[in-house]
DNA sequence: CAACAAATGTGCGTATATCGCACAAATCCA
DNA sequence: TGGATTTGTGCGATATACGCACATTTGTTG
């Protein structure tokens, strides 16, 4: 049935102004197509895409051949190759080496993990977690996780919300509430850090206290972290 | 396709096969450019990639348009929406949810931190790192981040090497050893799950049998991992 | 500050890479 | 087994991408 159709437009009708390329265009949208599908055929490639059956075969064999995505028969999936651009850029942010131990620091003042996203067009990206061993890993997030803006706390804050910080109780996950801070202006901001509590704690509203000193300590500190402001 | 072609596969060295698009290839180029530079001008990109300057001009700005990259000036760089791709192998590959408890748990029998790396033609990339607050943070390796095969344990392992387990005493990073173990058929390895000792310790050997021993347990706990095989 | 050098932005004619049809093979179902 | 669906591929027409050449901006040096 119809499920959401990938590169939305690939302008066919509108004026693609003369400096775009829109074979690249269509490429993205092969490699776009994997997200929502781990695992795709050619055929389930053009409909996502739109592309033609050919086209779509030719740019799938295209990235297969350059190593960014595998063929095993008639089923494609993405290679590790499509992790070193992400790697490249967590290292222009200096997500790893400034980014992550101010996390962890953080995290382990809060007693819970904390997340942080950037926002990317209309979802939140999952940049870098806290680790803390034994923390309930709720919905497996990884890096490049995507959440929605609207019904998460962490993408309220990155649509900007006036509020200095967000508590949104139970509606993206069952059973939790999320809270999160900007970083940066309120108003703009360069990322968003969050968290998230049991909305069984007994103490819960003094736990949001905490918690949300501790976010908001974390943010400060993040504020100065030098290719963050430039990366968002 | 029963009828054997004349030109076999072979791979085109001078041409282009017919089936492949130059376009793409040039844009993943263009991309890729990005891994060991994270700011780029236009000319710069031309340079590194190769291509005629309006040429590199034209697919940057569609990249730009696209949202995988942002244009500051004549500053390019990469933007979050390179993390999706990503997510989504990662999302594959059961990472979030199977890998990462998995290594954690293991990290904290171990005391110390453990990562999990896949090979990508002639890297090794980082793919999940368990994470222990207050670890030291080496080099700031973070997802999607290469390492030479030659010169670490872990890529060692990754090329098959005929050992169960690889030690490498300061080859990399001056002061630590490597330590690396395969998931999975040790000459055809899956993975490959790594840890650092530090070569000051006293108790030094003692503490590498035990790291060993837990790299083990881990990476028998991975082989089960839904995804991962499909994955590596 | 002027004059030069280097880097950058852009238009355009041409070659050709890309498109997508149409047909052939293979695979799947009942 | 037969037909229906999915998949693989050759080929001509045409839109696409190329890269030169020129215009403009930036920066360097005497």
């Amino acid at each position: 049935m119809s499920v959401t159709r990938f590169p939305p437009p690939v302008n066919e009708s509108a004026q693609m102004s003369k400096t775009l390329s829109t074979t690249l265009l269509k490429g993205l949208g092969v490699l776009s197509a994997f997200e929502g599908a781990p695992v795709l055929t050619l055929s389930q490639i053009a409909d996502r895409t739109g592309l033609d059956r050919s086209t779509a075969r030719r740019l799938t064999l295209t990235l297969v051949e350059a190593g960014w995505a595998r063929q095993q028969g008639r089923a494609f999936s993405l290679a590790p190759r499509v992790l070193r651009p992400a790697g490249a850029f967590l290292q222009a942010g200096s997500f790893g080496r400034a980014v992550q131990p101010t996390l962890n620091a953080h995290a382990e003042a809060l007693g819970g993990e904390i997340s942080l996203a950037l926002r990317d067009d209309t979802v939140a990206v999952y940049v870098a977690h806290s680790a803390r061993p034994g923390a309930r890993v709720s919905l497996g997030l990884t890096v490049g996780s995507t959440l929605p803006l609207d019904t998460t706390a962490i993408g309220q804050v990155l649509q900007g919300s006036d509020q200095p910080a967000q508590v949104i109780r139970g509606a993206y996950e069952a059973g939790v509430c999320g809270l999160a801070v900007p970083v940066g202006a309120p108003h703009a901001p360069l990322a968003a850090l969050g968290t998230t509590l049991p909305l069984a704690l007994p103490d819960l509203d003094t736990r949001l206290e905490t918690a949300l000193a501790a976010l908001q300590m974390a943010a400060a500190d993040l504020r100065d972290v030098p290719g963050l402001a430039s990366a968002a």
